[in-house]
DNA sequence: CGCACCACAATTTTT
DNA sequence: TTGTGGTGCG
């Protein structure tokens, strides 16, 4: 029992801790306050999580537990409660109970860029003392654990890190050699498989076992390639990204002490974007904070987007189960856009079932309400959002206000070509990435090997490029030996001559592995940058691009030169002038972490890539049935889910101005095609959208005429798609009227019989002209287009 | 062994 | 439309 000074001691040290977090609202607070156990943070989008995360942190280095316990601190007295309650210059001193070490917090979130900009606000806010806490991603926190302790796990000190290209390649060749035919057993898809096996903490063997207990064919052949796989990663002292984090924490299971150190080292762990956590992620956070049981996770469900690879929702539907005294914490006033983008978005997002429930609201005001635009194509919808910027910015907006997003990047280059047209400075975030090209990937493959020869995959990717003569062939016979005997690749091509099989390639390789040797030595005594320069002479690779006439080869040939800043700022920043240093940096990566917000220019990125930002201006485009959502989720109700929460993310980037666009027909992939406007915009309520017709576009006579809805299939009963309110807003899609008089009496669903290929039904209308394309599948013959006009002639009505 | 040509397929993405 | 991978020829 408290006694009534302890309460009101406790009273007067929250009033005091709570006064300097003025700035933020009640819910926030709460959650900045509640140091102490599991802690569940529901951060809707713009809800100012981040604010939350810094300042949590700021409290806990500033009064340790103090807002959140009932302990008083020792020889706490009248005298001392005195002070508190008038909140004299001593009274913050009084207030702390045990400030956190700043070495003791774990921060982890997602992308480095996230890592770095917590980074940067922690010390913005903190100062100097900020660069002792962990914050970063959960793959370099597995790296730093690892550098420590990997040789218990039968690694060496300085294992190197395969990247999803370099695990994808292995793969490809594991295929190979095992004859699986790549149409049957896709890369991706045994890549997928594999990396699930490692979430659920399934072994190669363990997974075989278990599809030979189930007689999957299949599975069994799998599990042979993930068996080989393991095997040629360990060998090459490699991990890749899951392994990275699946090793530590097997390393945490196995190793009580290296356990002990750590969960006694981190009294508070923070996870950001809890909801892309898979589970392996789920039981590093949750083991790091076995010690103390501080374990603070912030998130929002409707935003998870990343079901694809491998995030699951349950980590954070189910935190409450996982720790029963969890407190929840839901943060739904956003600060980010107006009421008419809000409602939007909450209205789409409700017809989701698989979800906690959060409403977002602002105290902004209605602001604009959205504008949908019905374009006629894909370059019209470009040049609407073209002009639409151009009339922006003549307003005295900055470039840098406007976002465009779609759902693929392929979408991007119509965009560009408006834009370029328009002298509109843009960026197109997201595509091929830097380090995924092929050039800095050959040549990050020769650092690697002077780094550690015994990588075997990269000394393949490299051996014959630039060309020497050294074929796929010898290499198959290299690698065979290289298995017989247990040692390296590289060791038996050094050693090609005393083999009567390599015979004939013997020179060239040897003349391979003596300039590798020789750059190995030249790496012992120079520093990074150097040894680039140095590699790019011997190998020749950078004359190789030079002399081509290819317009594509000199752009490659500056992505060589740009790798060499890249080592440079490396080595600038980091301090680090080594060589392993720099490769481990740049297999955790990427080009977004240079996205830089100052540059005014307009971006351009997939809704993906925009999670976690926002924009004054948000451009929508694409939104079409098939496009968005795309067509892999229709009829698909979990994937449609999915699509719906990266819909809500797309629309709640926007602070001010959200501008959707549909084009009435595309060309994606050199095919056109006509989809009806999305079912994301019928979500929608109408009250929030103002419609933008193009000139001379009568909307409803036309729109229904040229069949720009199809049937509404929503209302029929063994449609799987339901939304939880059954309400379309919209009047329910007409089904498409056979155009002008002429045109036959035929409609989408209609049962036909045709003349020369039988019964069918039509499942496509497409206008074109003046006459529709028509997909018909026909019992027979199966799916046929053809032109309603002329098809007609020899079909009639079932 | 290296290069040129043709067929084919094709979300989303971080580490 | 674009990029990639396989095949066939010199």
């Amino acid at each position: 029992m408290m006694t009534n000074f302890e309460h009101r001691f406790c009273e007067a040290r929250r009033r005091l801790i709570r006064a300097r977090f003025q700035n933020l609202n009640d819910r926030q607070i709460e959650a900045v306050l509640a140091t102490e156990g599991p802690l569940l943070i529901l951060a809707g989008a713009g809800s100012g999580k981040t604010t939350v995360l810094i300042n949590r942190i700021a409290n806990l280095l500033r009064f340790g537990r103090a807002s959140d316990c009932t302990e008083l601190p020792a020889g706490a007295d009248e005298a001392m409660l005195h002070l508190l309650e008038t909140g004299g210059p001593e009274a913050e001193e009084l207030a702390a109970l045990e400030p956190v070490a700043p070495w003791r917090i774990l921060a982890i979130t997602f992308t480095n860029k996230a890592a770095d900009e917590l980074k940067a606000r922690l010390e913005r806010m903190l100062g100097e003392s900020a660069n002792d806490i962990w914050a970063c991603t959960f793959h370099s926190a597995c790296v730093r654990i690892l550098r420590r302790d990997a040789d218990k796990l039968g690694y060496g000190e300085n294992f190197t890190i395969y990247d999803t290209a370099d695990s994808q390649s292995l793969i490809k060749r594991i295929l190979k050699e095992q004859e699986l035919d790549e149409k049957s057993f896709p890369p991706r898809t045994v890549m997928g498989e594999i990396s699930r096996a490692k979430d659920a903490r399934m072994d190669a063997a363990a997974y075989r076992q278990q599809a030979q207990r189930a007689n999957d064919f299949r599975r069994i052949r799998i599990g042979r390639v993930y068996e080989e796989y393991t095997r040629r990663l360990f060998t090459a002292n490699a991990m890749d990204f899951d392994d990275l984090i699946a090793n530590t924490v097997t390393l945490l299971e196995k190793e009580e002490d290296v356990r002990r150190y750590w969960q006694r080292r981190f009294q508070y762990v923070l996870v950001d974007e809890y909801q892309d956590t898979n589970h392996l992620q789920y039981l590093l956070a949750s083991t790091l904070a076995g010690g103390w049981g501080n374990i603070c996770v912030v998130g929002d469900d409707d935003q998870s987007i990343y079901k694809f690879r491998g995030a699951t929702i349950e980590n954070i539907l189910s935190f409450e189960q996982q720790y029963s005294k969890c407190r929840t914490i839901r943060l739904e006033q956003n600060y980010r856009s107006t009421g008419h983008i809000l409602d939007a978005a909450n209205a789409v997002i409700r017809n989701n079932l698989g979800r906690k429930g959060k409403e977002l609201w602002t105290d902004a005001g209605a602001g604009d309400p959205i504008e949908l635009y019905f374009a006629d194509d894909e370059k019209d919808e470009a040049q609407y959002v073209a002009s639409t910027i151009i009339a922006s910015f003549s307003q005295g907006a900055n470039w840098q206000d406007h976002a465009v997003l779609y759902r693929m990047n392929a979408q991007s280059s119509q965009l560009e070509f408006a834009f370029k047209r328009a002298g509109i400075p843009y960026r197109v975030i997201g595509g091929t990435r830097f380090f995924d090209r092929s050039e800095v990937k050959d040549l990050l493959a020769y650092l690697n090997v002077i780094a550690s020869p015994a990588d075997d995959l990269r000394l393949s990717r490299i051996v014959n490029s630039p060309p020497r003569g050294i074929g796929e062939r010898s290499m198959e016979i290299a690698q065979d030996l290289a298995r017989q005997e247990g040692c390296s690749l590289f060791s038996v091509m050094s050693r090609a001559d005393r083999y009567a099989e390599l015979k004939r390639p013997a020179a060239k390789m040897k003349l391979f592995t003596q300039m590798m040797e020789e750059l190995r030595a030249f790496a012992e005594n120079n520093s990074p940058d150097a040894l680039y320069d140095e590699l790019l002479e011997k190998t020749g690779y950078l004359r190789m691009l030079e002399s081509s006439e290819d317009d594509k080869d000199q752009a490659r040939a500056e992505n060589v030169k740009e790798l060499k800043s890249s080592i440079l700022s490396f080595m600038k920043e980091s301090g680090d002038s080594t060589l392993e240093g720099y490769l481990a940096n740049v297999a955790l990566y990427t080009d977004l972490d240079n996205y830089d917000r100052d540059a005014d220019s307009v971006v351009m990125m997939t809704m993906h890539s925009a999670k976690g930002l926002e924009f004054p201006t948000v451009f929508v485009v694409g939104m079409e049935e098939s496009i968005f959502p795309g067509l892999r989720a229709i009829g698909e109700p979990e994937e449609m889910e999915e699509e719906r929460r990266l819909c809500y993310v797309a629309l709640t980037r926007a602070k001010r101005r959200l501008y959707l666009v549909c084009a009435r027909q595309r060309m994606l992939f050199g095919r056109t095609t006509a989809n009806r406007a999305s079912r994301f915009v019928d979500e929608i309520p109408e009250e929030h959208i103002r419609k933008n017709l193009p000139k001379g576009y009568a909307y409803h006579d036309r729109r229904e005429e040229l069949g720009f809805y199809s049937r509404d299939r929503r209302d029929e009963p063994n449609y799987p798609y339901r939304p939880s309110q059954p309400k379309p807003r919209v009047a329910p899609a007409p089904r498409p009227q056979p155009a002008p008089s002429a045109m036959p009496q035929f409609s989408l669903g209609d049962a036909v019989r045709h003349k020369a290929f039988g019964d069918g039904v039509i499942t496509k209308m497409t206008p074109m002209g003046n006459d529709f394309l028509v997909e018909i599948q026909f019992e027979k013959p199966g799916v046929k287009k053809l032109m309603l006009r002329a098809a007609a002639q020899h079909m009639e009505k079932r």
